[in-house]
DNA sequence: ATGGCCGAGCGCCTCGGA
């Protein structure tokens, strides 16, 4: 079973994008995230006539998540119960025996800004909730795009970003307590040591030329769905593409 | 050189992203 993220950054945009990935990447399941549509403006048909079922919470502009399954979705959930929130930020759904958490992260702007602390509350909320989604589905997977670089390995330019949003104390606090839970990063698992290995790359400065990004899309892995797997990786491809989306899909292969 | 690029919105500039 291979299972994906990407951050696409407007599904209008860049729907031909993940028709074109889907069929030459072949995931089973894939997260999407920043859809920036609204419910009724999802392409549900051109997705399904390529073969996937669909689970997805969106909203105009901003944020806006999906599940795209070749497998039957099954007990989907919409957004963190235990935190009310107009932004469109969590769905969940149970595939084959795999619970499936599909999460855009806040972005958190800057630290003096108010959306620091919205993003750090949202992180604990996550927290708080997936201790007792760890009980329900012990085979768990955490998908999507976190704003978090876990470590300075994960960054192209460490003293520059240091102190910044996506890599401060604090983000980088709130997911090692993820991997408290039992989760384990399944990239770093398999790839302990690899340098510049991003997900996203700024627009701006030739950053993907450059090689100027940051690992900030992971795939966390519950220890049961850990034993099985077998590859993860970073697909650069689809950031080669014309009119790209500025992350890049993470994959995971799991034995069935 | 602290900017540069994108996408969306009732657009011709601003906001948010990361």
């Amino acid at each position: 079973m291979r299972i994906a993220t990407w951050n696409v950054n407007s599904l209008n945009v860049r729907l031909p994008h993940v028709l074109q990935w889907l069929q030459q990447a072949a995931p089973d399941v894939l997260c999407l995230q920043e859809l920036k549509l609204e419910d009724h403006k999802f392409p549900r048909a051109e997705l399904e006539a390529a073969g996937y079922q669909v689970a997805f919470t969106g909203q105009k502009t901003y944020n806006g998540v999906a599940i795209l399954s070749r497998q039957p979705l099954e007990d989907i959930q919409y957004n963190l119960p235990n935190l009310p929130d107009e932004q469109r930020r969590l769905v969940a759904a149970t595939v084959g025996g795999l619970r499936i958490v599909c999460g855009y992260f806040p972005n958190g702007q800057a630290l003096g800004s108010e959306k620091y602390p919205y993003k750090l509350g949202w992180l604990n909320a996550l927290h708080d909730w997936l201790q007792g989604e760890l009980q329900r589905y012990p085979a768990l997977a955490l998908l999507g795009d976190y704003n978090i670089a876990p470590a300075d390995l994960d960054v192209h330019d460490p003293k520059a970003w240091e102190g910044q949003v996506l890599v401060s104390p604090p983000e980088r606090e709130a997911y090692q307590r993820l991997l408290a839970l039992g989760l384990t990063d399944a990239y770093r698992h398999l790839q302990p040591d690899t340098e510049k290995a991003f997900t996203w790359w700024d627009y701006r400065m030739n950053g993907f030329r450059r090689n100027l990004g940051l690992r900030i899309d992971h795939i966390l892995l519950s220890a049961p769905a850990l034993d099985k797997l077998t590859a993860c990786d970073i697909d650069r491809e689809p950031r080669t593409w014309e009119r790209p989306s500025d992350h890049t899909p993470v994959w995971a292969e799991l034995q069935a």
